[in-house]
DNA sequence: GAATTATGCCCAT
DNA sequence: TGGGCCTAATTCC
């Protein structure tokens, strides 16, 4: 299950393979009842924003949302297209490039006028293009704003999107900051590095396919047990101070932290 | 091979 | 707060 980057790295799949194509949708395990509506009609263009992927075809746009289970898998054809394995969502072909969506939260087309309201109730994405250069801005302020610990304000896609459980713990190690401290009790310049380092990190993300949050590990790909400070890593020592990395529930999910670097 | 777990989010209560 | 979604990788035995 993904966290922004991959949604913007599937945005990137869905232009290089299928943009200004007339694609071909279809819904081999028939849940995707509308399919049926955009089949056959041009891909206009492809956009992420957090965790939710855009698909603008000519009649409507497709919304797509992976959930916790959702993946897509992707596969060239010379003749025809391999048979659907398992529950398959959506199914897209076009000159011979085949991408088969499977488990997805949301898959459902809606209109133009409807998409602004969807994206109006979307903090502000890392990974997305700030030609105004607003979007740090907008994430100051909703922090600054609220009482909420910081560490839920980074889960909640109303205040930054796209940035999951991984990010999450590893954007409050990097930064030195507790989890547990309100938004608005935040310095603003933790507020600001926790913005940068989102953007940096999530590029990383989109460059490698992988989330790497650790410096030094930029080259080659990193075993998994590598690429975190504290992700998963509950019980195990702490990479700077050596202390005991701590887990907790908060908001039902799981948090992982370290209380003697992040006091 | 079986059981557990997950990078998310919605809804009913 | 708890259940549900519905898939696949990882972990346990």
């Amino acid at each position: 299950m993904p966290e922004g980057h991959t949604v913007h790295r599937t945005a990137g799949q869905f232009r290089k393979s299928f943009q200004g194509e007339l694609v071909e949708v279809s819904s081999p395990q028939g849940r995707f009842t509308d399919a049926s509506l955009i089949s056959g009609s041009k891909l206009l263009r492809a956009e992420a924003w957090g965790k939710q992927l855009f698909l603008h075809f000519e009649p409507a746009i497709l919304r797509i949302h992976l959930g916790i289970y959702g993946k897509w898998g992707w596969s060239n054809f010379e003749e025809n297209p391999k048979e659907p394995v398992g529950q398959v969502r959506a199914r897209f072909i076009a000159g011979g490039q085949l991408a088969d969506l499977r488990g997805p939260t949301a898959c459902e087309l809606v209109l133009a006028e409807s998409l602004d309201q969807i994206t109006a109730k979307l903090g502000p994405d890392p990974l997305r293009p700030d030609p105004k250069g607003t979007e740090k801005r907008r994430f100051i302020e909703k922090v600054s704003r609220s009482r909420v610990s910081i560490g839920q304000l980074l889960m909640d896609q109303r205040v930054l999107a796209g940035v999951g459980n991984v990010y999450r713990a590893e954007l409050l190690f990097r930064a030195g900051l507790s989890p547990f401290v309100s938004g608005e009790k935040v310095p603003i310049e933790l507020t600001e590095k926790l913005w940068d380092d989102a953007v940096a990190l999530m590029q990383i993300g989109v460059k490698k396919g992988i989330m790497l949050t650790r410096d030094g590990f930029l080259k080659g790909m990193p075993r998994k047990a590598d690429r975190y400070y504290v992700y998963k890593r509950e019980g195990q020592s702490c990479r700077e101070c050596g202390g005991e990395v701590s887990i907790t529930l908060m908001a039902t999910r799981k948090l992982y932290w370290c209380q003697r670097c992040q006091p």
